[in-house]
DNA sequence: CGGGACTTTGAGCTTTCTCAACGATGGTGG
DNA sequence: CCACCATCGTTGAGAAAGCTCAAAGTCCCG
């Protein structure tokens, strides 16, 4: 909560019209799900598309509400997080430029998503995009692609929440977001030291591998000891130091 | 292993031509995949569905292998799971009757399909289907009905592993596979005690819950001296004697 | 009726959680 | 510009949940 208090967030969602001439210069373009249009469709996806903004720790989207949109990130990190009545939660996942969020969702959406930070997305609504499918069927099977890579790596989230220890849970998280964020950028992918940066908190991290705060920082310290990591003062940027061993440790 | 020795369970997959007459008697025509096709759709298909048997203890398909079939399950009960090198397993689904295999498949299955019971599964070449989905537009989009549906299980299966304790997450298991078992009888949901078969065993339950056998009988011992249910002796036919205390249990 | 696989229960141990204190960081207001 | 404060991260000690190892009981099937 940098910038705003809590009430304020709440308020700095801004919702404004449809704008095709967005997408020629978007961002995510040609990623995502609009990487699978050619222009002509391109455009008929566009006229039905909201430009949003969310402020950091502002709600894209709330667990219990009826799901009347899907969202395209165009700017920024958010997380998914499913929650139990008193307060536990669980982090389904982080989200970043380019990705879809909004298919998992039945009548009401059965998750909550948060900006990380300041956050801009294309917003769709759920019931316009269905009737217009039909027309995109790119777009359709772009979609399948989607919910199947996702489906993936739930698949591997639950073997890790159910079968791994917290430290072979930190270097898998540690190389699955090293791998995520140097995707796209060119370097040679087996050399040397990485770095990378962590946009979340522990908590965030503990409830994301469903361990706790303490236990996180101390797997990570136990990291750090062994020279696997090295890590700066506020703990955000992380050097893989050992990415071998990093990957032996992640036990998959 | 009832009744077959490993080596004879491997070589008891059976393959048979496609036999289009198959799926005018088929007992999962009106659930699944082939409820959404009229039955001209459901002919393209049909024309390239081998039939399949898989012996109790047989593998329907492996982790680490070319992804070349999708499965569709006409009779018997599976279940699928993901193996790390020292063994450890975590059952990602037990399937049945009516659901589809390989969706959640790269080019490479990331996952393995084990047969509870006799199995028999419609097998589909994914190359071809593939090439067939355009003229099929309603099974397309059956998929991505079928694959979101599953997004959504799995994000509960996860907050279930990160967040749930080992009687929560045995209470959640009970309810959930009590309302599959019903899911097609005619009975009134909320009256009375439920009963219902567990086709699974003690390890299976535990390797789909993340924890151990030892800690899923205490945990069903548990609900049993809490009178939330009853088991027979060898612990495969539950009932479900006070629903709503269990469901509080459950937690969600 | 016998044997292998499965289930249950017990005792002790390990990992992770909980509670608590302290330290560091970064944004805010004086 | 600096001191302050809320938030976040680290570390420690003790508690608890679940795991491991072990033994006995049960069931199913031949």
């Amino acid at each position: 909560m940098a910038h705003h208090s809590s009430a304020l967030v709440r308020a700095s969602i801004i919702v404004t019209a449809p704008r095709p001439e967005f997408c020629e210069r978007c961002e995510v373009r040609h990623s995502g799900v609009c990487s699978a249009l050619d222009d002509a469709d391109l455009h008929i996806l566009a006229r039905m598309a909201s430009h949003v903004s969310v402020a950091r720790g502002g709600y894209i989207l709330s667990e219990g509400e009826p799901a009347r949109y899907f969202f395209n990130i165009t700017s920024g990190v958010a997380k998914l997080y499913k929650s139990l009545a008193d307060g536990r939660r669980q982090i389904t996942g982080f989200l970043r430029a380019g990705d879809f969020v909004g298919l998992a969702a039945e009548r009401l959406y059965g998750f909550s998503a948060e900006a990380m930070e300041d956050l801009t997305l294309c917003r769709f609504d759920r019931e316009r995009f269905g009737r217009s499918l039909p027309d995109l069927p790119s777009l359709e099977r772009r979609l399948l692609d989607i919910a199947c890579h996702e489906l993936v790596a739930a698949q591997n989230q639950m073997l890790l929440l159910g079968r791994k220890s917290a430290t072979e849970r930190l270097a898998t998280f540690l190389l699955h977001w090293a791998e995520r964020d140097q995707s796209g950028c060119d370097k040679p992918v087996e050399a040397g030291p990485v770095t990378l940066r962590l946009p979340m908190t522990r908590a965030d991290i503990a409830d994301y591998l469903g361990l706790t705060t303490e236990t996180v920082s101390r797997a990570l310290s136990g990291l750090r000891r062994d020279g696997l990591i090295s890590a700066d003062a506020g703990g955000h940027d992380v050097v893989i130091t050992d990415r071998r061993r990093l990957a032996r440790l992640a036990a998959d």
